[in-house]
DNA sequence: CGCGACATACCACCATCGTGGTATCTGTAA
DNA sequence: TTACAGATACCACGATGGTGGTATGTCGCG
């Protein structure tokens, strides 16, 4: 009866591979264990319930609802639960929102497994960890104002190939008040026109295609 | 000495974690093995060269020199190898050239593992397999016209912000030209303006941002 | 050889976009 | 309460973009 409690972990990815490849880095490890698995954001939930993991390893893509959605779903209802983001690399903004939303760590799929699992105990620990590479990237757009709730509509549409008068019509606003917004838009982004504010909102994970 | 030859197996992805899951799910299987991995298109052409494999599974996504190009690498050296594409879904462009490049298989990474390994079964078989939701994205652009080289040049920099007097001057050609070449990109994508091709293009695969 | 696809080029015209400036209203933070 | 950020609105002007039509040279395929 000397064993050490294990840290318990649930894991939140839907590719089966990759659970399958944490799940036989996990077991491995002497001191965590699996006790459960998601492959979408209200799977992620019904698991955390059942199971109050100790950690808990997300992917921001996932299908339906997404990553942070499911994470603020879960902090919401279990404020103390400690979250790590692994993910493929993601647009500063995404990052950012992941944060905010309380993700302890950051980690991507294309780093070390020994990362991850150090990551793992780090924020079972209480601890936080980004990588020098996040950070960076963060640290790149640290001073940018970010866009606003109407900014990020309009440039939505934007992409979808809209004119001013129909983003006009379809947000009930003035095409005036459109061209405003866009003005706002492309100077916070760094935008010659609205076709590169379109690139850059994208690259940037502000908005999807 | 009754033990039958196995299949053996080239696995090229960035991602340890996958390359991890993989690995599992192979050791798993009876007939196959692993025989060498790789994490960039460089690794994956010196490890073919080594090891000769039988079939070969590969992401899209590399750093450096993409997917593609390390298939056709090793396709024009060892043109009967035998390649699985493994990745996460990618525009319809990006899977026919693929196929186009001599992949015998297009498999996403969210499909049960079984899927995979019956994949390697059928191609190492001499057989072909792409899933029903990869044919059914690929018909839905089978009419379609594809851009020339020269539209894929004008759409890139119109995604990188460029002006057509900009782009008229890096291409060395008129600014009429341009516009010409750009009512091509917007009647083949179904765009109404230059913006929605870039959305268009970037989903289809057909540029990146 | 002739045909089609591609790239090149020019012109004229109108639509749309981007920029400048000014202004009002609301809610919130200091 | 003052200050500020955000959203709304209008106007005028010049720049840029998209459409229509026509035309030439090249290259490769049948």
């Amino acid at each position: 009866m000397s064993e050490p409690a294990r840290i318990r972990i649930l894991c939140v990815d839907d590719h089966p591979l990759l659970r399958e490849g944490i799940g036989t880095v996990i077991s491995n490890q002497p001191d965590m264990l699996i006790v459960a698995e998601a492959s979408n954001a209200q799977e992620a939930l019904e698991r955390f319930r059942q199971h109050r993991p100790d950690v808990t390893l997300m992917d921001l893509r996932l299908p339906g609802m997404g990553g942070i959605d499911a994470m603020i779903a879960i902090r919401t209802e279990f404020p103390e639960a400690r979250i790590v983001i692994l993910t493929t690399f993601e647009g500063d903004v995404e990052i950012q929102r992941a944060l905010e939303a309380g993700a302890r760590a950051y980690i991507l799929k294309s780093m070390p497994p020994k990362d991850m699992v150090e990551a793992i105990r780090q924020v079972h620990a209480g601890k936080k960890r980004i990588p020098p590479e996040i950070a960076t990237h963060l640290a790149e757009h640290l001073g940018d104002e970010a866009l606003t709730t109407r900014e990020i509509e309009v440039l939505q549409q934007i992409a979808g190939g809209n004119r001013n008068r129909d983003i006009a019509e379809k947000l009930f606003i003035s095409e005036e008040t459109v061209k405003v917004h866009i003005k706002h838009i492309m100077e916070k982004l760094g935008a010659s026109d609205r076709t590169q504010a379109v690139a850059i909102g994208t690259r940037r994970g502000i908005i999807q295609l």
